[in-house]
DNA sequence: CAGATTTACTAACGGAGCATTCGTTAATAT
DNA sequence: ATATTAACGAATGCTCCGTTAGTAAATCTG
């Protein structure tokens, strides 16, 4: 029988809430050095025990004493501390079909090098492996540090993902892939925690985290105004990742935020026909890039060939009247469905991601439109700004969550 | 700027720790009482530890020793340490158009008391609150404890509620109810916390903690076993309460849940006409009870007057042939409505209540049927078998909460 | 029935951490 | 050069924990 409040069996559990509380407030205080006294004041601590702390949080190479920086004050000069957000490194992996992109942070969160690495179309879950070491490799030497700096790497890739086992169960745009044991052998190389997520996760982790209209602080941990972010991934294909109380919602078997197979078309009273093979859901063959292409078709609006669609939406911001009509459709098609969405979850903040998003207002500004005729509340909508980079992004903040849980309980700074 | 870790500024801080480390070790203990040495081994404490932290327990009235209850075992016989569930008690009250549910209860969650108060059709607010004190006045008198043993109080109502002011924003179903303070008032006539949530949003939280399928010990918290659960309100109007995480998701706004406003029908390229004046969304006038009354008399089904469905159900339950039908339209409009919920949110288990839900498994099968063919992952779905006092006992746990803040941090018991 | 055995409670001791207090140090201002 | 200011460092007292030794209250055994 597990106990839930945890029990304090010595003074020594004083200790380490004190020195986690003081690298907190030094953390998250609004200047990057700070004083003995400004962290005492900031945690309710006296002088010395702040100083015991910052004592030992120096012995673990977390913290390290510098001369103040501006001017001298009256008086004795004091002793600044400051987190060494360089003593240790981690790394966000985004493992796509096409691409694999790796961006190095130092423990504030600090980007220091981002390396991208082609993917041959078709390259099978071996060789896409052997492209992540190297590409890991690579980034880590460009950020000058070395591998064993890592504390937390976490990766994110399409398909449907077992946390808990850190494989990949099901993957149809890379052959191959599902079920290679990645995090094990990433494990094993690295000799840190290492993890995988749905790529959309980790996208709407880094909306929140540096996404659009997300506070621009440094160090401040997730978007606090809102209880609910929503990622929309619109390209091709259509998924949502879910952030509640600024932890990622996967739902009860990592199946929430199915947004592409939610089913708003046709009379209410006949059956739905056998699910096609594409594997694709009725939302997504309704309003999918592939959708949006054969629309515009239709429509005597310029498309270019294959699915590109930015013909489309060139064409409608320039006042072609085809394309507006075309786009207007889009709009009105998309809002019905996220309209669904934003009933049930009520967010704060949609953000749209994906092919499609690159569109920006000249097709979410009707979307807006016609979403307030389907809502009950308003909402704010915008589009992506972190583009490619949402991913890998969204994997380097949950590293820092997990590099965050080594700092605050074994203190195991590297001198 | 505020601090997230807490500082530990005395070895005082650790007493409290363990002090509530020790409660919480002998109310969540599979016995009602326990020796020292059990709770020594629970908790990771030494015995001395223990022995002073019940010391502390019974002086504030929380605790008590009683003899040993079964064979004595050998040697000197232990005290055991019992927890005075009795010494608080907290309310829970469903407030509604029609009547007044007030439950009280220990700080074990055992009821001891249930008291039922009709309300006249068009009674007004005041009136209404009248009510409501009066309620509570003869349910504490059944309950033969005075109105002071009242720890905390939570009431669940209709309409939209905010929640950090205590009052009713809107309220249709019950005149004058919406801007009256009835929070307010309630804490000075009580002199303990008081407060008002949604009363879907209380249910839900009765029907993951004692609700179908719900663990059944004693004194066991939430539902640990699905990360998400939904409560669906099948009424007249349809609404959803939202669990995740073992506590209510009311969204950004407090309009999470909307079920009864997504739009289902129609075509996906012609805009929505103005809404209707009577308030109801588009899936409410789809499959709510009256438009279930109205497909049964076109179907040449059996039911009631006024919007008695019930004689549907059972007609379908005994065979008949038209019955079974509009059974089986009902279902399908609504399995695909609750499809979309599914899909966003994953939810492990899913409870209906509300009128609708009496019809039982002769509806809910036909609607599990349909579900499978809209969702990807199967779901547990029942009804609720909370009935009427579900809000009340969703109330009822949430002042729990409330409590369970006095008691582990001031053990402010009554002697 | 008396002693051995088992188990649990009680008291005293040492260690660790924090707050408080006082003296010291290193700057600036006069 | 002296006064002032503000921060550092060491010493003291308090409270909490765990450990250990001693005592009390039952049952079991001869």
């Amino acid at each position: 029988m597990p106990v839930r409040k945890a029990a304090a069996t010595g003074p020594h559990v004083l200790r380490r809430m004190n020195v986690a509380a003081v690298l907190a407030a030094l953390r998250e205080g609004d200047t990057p050095t700070a004083r003995v006294t400004d962290l005492a004041s900031l945690t309710g601590l006296s002088r010395p025990a702040v100083t015991r702390a910052l004592t030992e949080l120096r012995d673990c190479g977390l913290v390290e004493f510098t001369a103040a920086a501006g001017p001298q004050q009256l008086g004795r000069p004091a002793q600044y501390a400051r987190f060494r957000a360089e003593s240790g490194h981690v790394a966000g992996v985004d493992i796509g079909a096409h691409k694999v992109l790796v961006v190095i942070a130092d423990l504030a969160g600090q980007v220091l090098a981002t390396h991208r690495a082609a993917v041959d179309e078709g390259a099978a879950g071996p060789q896409l492996f052997a492209t992540v070491r190297a590409a890991l490799t690579a980034a880590v030497a460009e950020a000058g540090v070395p591998l064993s700096s890592l504390w937390a790497v976490s990766t994110g890739t399409p398909g449907i993902v077992d946390r808990e086992r850190g494989e990949v169960l099901l993957a149809p745009s890379i052959p191959d892939w599902a079920g290679l044991p990645a995090v094990s052998l990433l494990r094993d190389w690295l000799h840190c925690p290492v993890s995988i997520d749905n790529d959309v996760n980790l996208a709407v982790l880094a909306e929140c985290w540096r996404g659009a209209a997300a506070p621009t602080g440094a160090g401040s941990g997730t978007d606090t105004r809102t209880d609910c972010l929503v990622f929309v991934q619109w390209g091709r294909r259509i998924g949502t990742g879910i952030v509640i109380n600024g932890r990622p919602y996967r739902g009860n078997s990592a199946a929430a935020g199915e947004l592409g197979f939610i089913d708003l078309v046709g009379d209410p009273d006949t059956r739905p026909g056998p699910r096609p093979a594409d594997g694709m859901g009725p939302f997504e063959r309704l309003v999918g890039a592939e959708a949006i292409h054969r629309l515009a078709l239709e429509a005597g609006a310029p498309v270019g060939d294959a699915h590109d669609i930015a013909p489309l939406f060139a064409a409608a911001a320039a006042g072609d009247r085809a394309a507006v009509e075309a786009v207007e459709r889009v709009a009105a098609r998309f809002a019905r469905g996220l309209a669904v969405l934003l009933l049930v979850l009520d967010p704060g903040r949609v953000v749209i991601g994906g092919g499609v998003s690159r569109a920006g207002d000249t097709l979410l500004g009707p979307v807006r439109r016609h979403l307030r005729s389907h809502t009950l509340v308003p909402v704010e909508l915008n589009a992506s700004v972190l583009g490619e980079r949402a991913v890998a992004m969204g994997a380097v903040r949950h590293a820092l969550d997990v590099a965050e849980e080594r700092v605050t309980t074994t203190h195991q700074g590297v001198r």
